[in-house]
DNA sequence: CGCCAACATGAAAAAGGTTTAATGGAACCG
DNA sequence: CGGTTCCATTAAACCTTTTTCATGTTGGCG
C-alpha cells in the first residue's frame, strides 16, 4: 500500500456557518467521526466551494452574511449539483422548514440542537442510496393509487382513506370496468367465504363514494342493481 | 372484410359439468354474454378437450364421473397449461376451497349459486392481466418487509404488525445500521417536527421488539443510550 | 455504592375505525 | 300506482389501536 493514498478516501464535509462557536463544535464532532471538515463563514464563498469542492455533504446555516442559505441551495440545485445538504436554522416554524426542503435541502435541523443529533442526520444523508424510488400505481380514469406509499389521488388532490376503504378501492381498481358481486368483494376485502348477511359493503361503499366523488367530477362507482358494483367512468 | 373470419375472435369457454340442468343454465347465460360454450359431462373427455381445445377459460365441477375435478386441474397445471379455471362445487367448507385453489384453480364457487355470480367471476378471470406481481421488499438480516403486501417476516415466520409499528420498522429498515435519533423518528413516522415530550417511541419500540425478537434469534433493535436506536445485528 | 438520568414496561385512558342496526328512498314488477 | 325488493344513509355500539401516565429497571458517573 502506498503512503500517499488512503485505503478508503476520506469523506469530506463542507460546513457553511458564520457563528464561530457553532462552527467549531460541528468541526470537532464531525472530525471525531473521521470526516474531513472545511468551514466557511461567508455565503458567496461557501457556494463557490460547494460547486467545485467535490464534497460528500454540506451543512448549511440559514442566515448568512454574503449570500442567504436558501439561495445557496437553490443555486446549487439549479446548477445540477446533488450533494446532500443539511440545513440548519434558528427558525423553527413549519413554513420555514418547508421552504428549506422545497429549495432543495435534504434535511432541516433547528437550533439549538444536540451535536450528536446533527451527526446522526449527516450519517443518514451520506449513506442515502440512490433508490430510484420505484413507484407502483394503479390508475383508473383520473384516480390513482400508489401501492408503495398507500396514497390515493383523485384528479391530483390527495384523499385520506381508512384501511378498509383502501383495500376495497384497490380491489376495485385491479378489476375496474367489471361487475364485482358482493361475494367477490367479501372474499377479496374481508376474506369472508360465506354470506355474512350484513350491509358492510354498502356502508363502506358509501364511505368511498363520499371521498372519491369530488364536486364537479364524474362518479366512478356505479351500482349494478341485483349484481354488484363497477368502478370506471362510462 | 372476409366472411370466414370474425372481426374479433370469439371467446371460448369449456364447461365440464355432468348435471344436465346446471350445464344448460351455464351455457345459456354464457351464450347470452357472447361467449362460445362447449359442454362436456365426463371428466376424462373434459381433460382431453381442455388440453387441446385452446379455450380461454374452463368451468369445472368438483364431482364428476370418469375423472375427479381436482385431478383435472392438477393434471392441466402439471402439463403447463395455464388456462384460467373456475371450480364449482357443492362442498363449501374452507378446506375444500383451499384444496381446490392449491390444486391450481383460479377461483372457487359453491353450489347453489346465482348464475350472474358465475358470469361476473368468469369475466374477471378472462380479463386477468398477467401482472408479474412485482415484489418490492426491504431486507435486514433475516428480517424482510414486503412493501406491496405489507407483510413482515422474521426468519420465515410471518409477523402481525400494527400500522404504526409497520411504519416504524420500515423507516428503521430503510436506514438500518445507523443511529436514528428520537427527533428523526418522530419526523419520519409521526410527522412531528417538534418534541412532544412523551414516551411514544419507547412504547412502540417495545411493541416492535416483542414481535421481532423471536426466541432463539438475535435482538435486532439496539438502544444507543443518549442518542437513539439502531436496527441491525452486529 | 448511591444518585441521577435515560430507558423499559404494564395498564388505563383516549382516539379512531369497523360493524351493526334502524330507517328512508329508489328501482323494478305486476 | 301500490307493493316489494334492493340499495343508501345515518347514528350508535363495539372493537382495536394509539397515546398517556405511573412506576420499575438499568447504566453511567462521581
Amino acid at each position: 500500500m502506498q503512503a500517499t493514498t488512503h485505503p478508503t478516501p476520506a469523506i469530506r464535509i463542507l460546513t457553511i456557518e458564520d457563528d464561530q462557536t457553532t462552527a467549531d463544535e460541528i468541526a470537532a464532532e464531525l472530525g471525531a467521526h473521521g470526516y474531513v471538515v472545511d468551514v466557511v463563514g461567508d455565503g458567496k464563498i461557501g457556494l463557490e466551494k460547494a460547486r467545485n469542492g467535490k464534497y460528500d455533504a454540506v451543512t448549511l446555516d440559514r442566515m448568512l452574511p454574503g449570500l442567504d442559505g436558501l439561495s445557496i441551495v437553490t443555486q446549487l440545485r439549479a446548477d445540477g449539483i446533488e450533494t446532500p445538504v443539511l440545513m440548519i436554522s434558528a427558525l423553527s416554524d413549519v413554513d420555514e422548514r418547508v421552504r428549506g426542503l422545497r429549495a432543495g435541502g435534504n434535511d432541516y435541523l433547528t437550533k439549538p440542537f444536540a451535536i450528536e443529533e446533527m451527526s446522526a442526520r449527516l450519517d443518514v444523508l451520506l449513506r442515502r442510496r440512490k433508490t430510484p424510488g420505484l413507484i407502483v400505481t394503479l390508475q383508473v380514469a383520473d384516480l390513482s393509487l400508489n401501492l408503495m406509499t398507500r396514497s390515493v389521488q383523485r384528479g391530483g388532490v390527495e384523499l385520506e382513506l381508512k384501511t378498509t376503504e383502501f383495500r376495497l378501492l384497490e380491489y376495485m381498481m385491479r378489476n375496474s370496468g367489471q361487475v364485482l358481486t358482493r361475494s367477490m368483494i367479501f372474499e377479496a376485502v374481508w376474506n369472508y367465504h360465506f354470506d355474512p348477511y350484513t350491509n358492510l359493503i354498502e356502508v363502506h361503499m358509501m364511505g368511498l363514494r363520499k371521498k372519491i366523488n369530488l364536486p364537479g367530477l364524474s362518479p366512478l362507482i356505479r351500482t349494478i342493481r341485483g349484481s354488484g358494483y363497477v368502478l370506471g367512468d362510462p
